[in-house]
DNA sequence: CAGGCCATTGCATACGTATGCATCCACGGA
DNA sequence: TCCGTGGATGCATACGTATGCAATGGCCTG
């Protein structure tokens, strides 16, 4: 409570420089004699001074905060991605301002406002999508965007997702050739391009193996709608119910799975096969063992990092989207069909 | 690209007035007339003109920005704690810079230091200690301090915490009333002391009961450590291990069961009842059925949020620590012992 | 009608730092 | 010895906003 605030000006008085000086000693690559910089580093530590950040944000244009906003939380490949996240962008000198948002767009925009009142560099939206307008206001102040794990037509944003498509085509693939005749689908959110893509390459590789869609239904990647959706399909006799369910993400696959064993007496794999999509913990845990796609959540995050940098780096690049191959990640809940080439992958990440 | 920054000048040339009008409306309770509210409102919503936060901290002083450390991400309490963290401050007008940290005690320390350069208004560490001195310097720059999830006796800090002894305890005696004998413990990261807490009042309780502590292992709130934990614990003929242990937190308690269930082939809760302590998420799934210690995670943020907005409002205030009574969540993994007081509190957390 | 009071507004300055420009000094070459 | 050169430093200002103070105007009261 004593000292309150030390700025550059008393380190300056002590070290009987001027306030400039002690300004560039902390400003790489400005001049500095050696004496002078060691007299003002010896002042500056005895003061317990360091610059303040926000004052140097001001002159310089550079706040070095990266806005994040997040939804889902709750899906735990979130929180993983958001660690690995922060990390990488600490070691790049950046932080991360956090904001939570719900799935309505009056909400996004207008958090986005707020992101933007901070004077980020850069903004991370994570399961999250955003209005053109708002993304022409952030074009409009020059704050690169950087979609995650979301896709989106507009030319103006970057996006890094997995290859949701050939993800979903291959699914289809797997358990068409496992023998499957009922198979069938639980939707995510149907404003998620993740949902769409993994549907839309989940039908077509059903097509190009001439199957059907058994049935479909929407989980909206919403824990009680999950429920409803596997009990909807699934509380049947045998020959009206699936033997194969393809679910948009692990969250829900794992509900799913619950429901199936404990709610509805099935076995998985033996009656049911059951694939996810994310490879969350959970999806490992030895109760679920949960053949899915895995998302690379370390080279998602690279490639988010890079792209953010890459426009901060040069207003002018354009940006661009990148897709992450989705390995097929083999364990116990799905019949896997005979000659199919086990991944012999080592099984990180 | 083409307008960048627009600032509070541009609106007042705009519409006509002095600079300090637009500042004046866009500070609740500063005196402008009607006429000129409306002009310069219309002026800032034609430039799309929005007060930079920054310069607005300078003079100020007042960032709105609240730091945030957290370490333990996988650990599925503590995002769910971070997002309910960061929603509460938003509806309070704040916003998080979040900083993600090993457990060394130098990096906590650095990045502390990293926090206080952004000016912020208040600290919130999540599963973290702080070194004396740093807290002694956060108070010397008047910034509070308050601690989530972990106490220390500095008298300088605020804490928010469960009644973790009282729990521990509460679980001893559920376990010797449930009629086991051999009743084990399997211990977080001993620095922590949501650890020692909470095998303190394990210990205390058995005591109570006239019980002895039959085996102790340490998971050390880590992956590959608990599983080591639960084989040295439980590889063993049937009467020389537990049947029953404490695990001093879910997230271990869940790959203890795994292990138990289909490393070991044992019967949870048949021939060992396991108790969890933070009520995550994946306790209440189908698959684990987990009875637990809940950790009530909404006080719990209620309470951190009012530690800090008291401290931040006034001071002087001193700092206090906050406990707040964990409740046994009765579920399947865990003998009930006969006449135990089925708690029919609502399933809510 | 005069005086006074209050509401409103503009002016000037401050917040803490970075940086262009001018100044100063030392040193080396002619 | 003198001048040129370049490195180091100080001075002054700018970044975008908030706010104390003084000045203005209008309106109410006596």
């Amino acid at each position: 409570m004593i000292d309150r605030k030390v700025t550059s000006t008393h380190v300056a008085a002590l070290a009987g420089v001027s306030q400039s000086a002690v300004s560039r000693v902390f400003t790489p690559g400005a001049p500095v004699a050696k004496a002078t910089e060691a007299r003002v580093r010896k002042a500056a530590a005895e003061l317990g001074y360091r610059p303040n950040v926000l004052a140097r944000a001001m002159v310089s244009g550079k706040t070095r905060i990266i806005g994040v906003m997040m939804a889902y939380l709750d899906n735990q490949f979130y929180p993983t991605a958001l660690e690995k996240l922060s990390e990488a962008l600490q070691a790049q000198g950046y932080h991360v301002l956090v904001f939570m948002a719900s799935n309505t767009r009056e909400d996004v925009d207008g958090v986005l406002q707020q992101i933007l009142d901070y004077q980020v560099e850069g903004i991370i939206l994570a399961s999250v999508s955003l209005s053109s307008d708002v993304a022409a206001r952030c074009r409009a102040v020059g704050v690169p965007v950087v979609l995650f794990n979301r896709h989106q037509d507009d030319k103006t944003v970057s996006s890094v997702t997995s290859d949701n498509r050939a993800g979903g085509r291959e699914v289809a693939r797997f358990l068409a050739a496992g023998g499957h005749t009922r198979i069938s689908y639980i939707a995510g959110w149907e404003g998620a391009s993740t949902q769409r893509d993994r549907e839309a390459g989940f039908c077509a590789g059903l097509a190009e193996a001439d199957r059907d869609l058994f049935a479909r239904a929407v989980g909206g990647y919403d824990n009680a709608a999950t429920k409803v959706a596997a009990f909807t399909l699934f509380n049947k006799p045998e020959d009206q119910r699936p033997d194969a369910v393809f679910v948009a993400n692990d969250h829900m696959a794992l509900i799913v799975m619950d429901i199936l064993r404990f709610e509805l007496g099935l076995d998985v794999p033996g009656e049911v096969s059951v694939v996810g999509f994310d490879d969350v913990p959970g999806a490992a845990w030895l109760a679920y063992q949960l053949t899915t796609l895995r998302q690379r959540a370390n080279r998602m995050v690279e490639a988010t990092v890079a792209a953010l940098l890459d426009q901060i780096e040069d207003p002018g690049a354009a940006p661009y989207a990148v897709r992450v191959a989705a390995p097929l990640i083999l364990r116990k809940s799905a019949r896997v069909p005979a000659g199919w080439p086990q991944s012999n992958k080592r099984d990180i990440p």
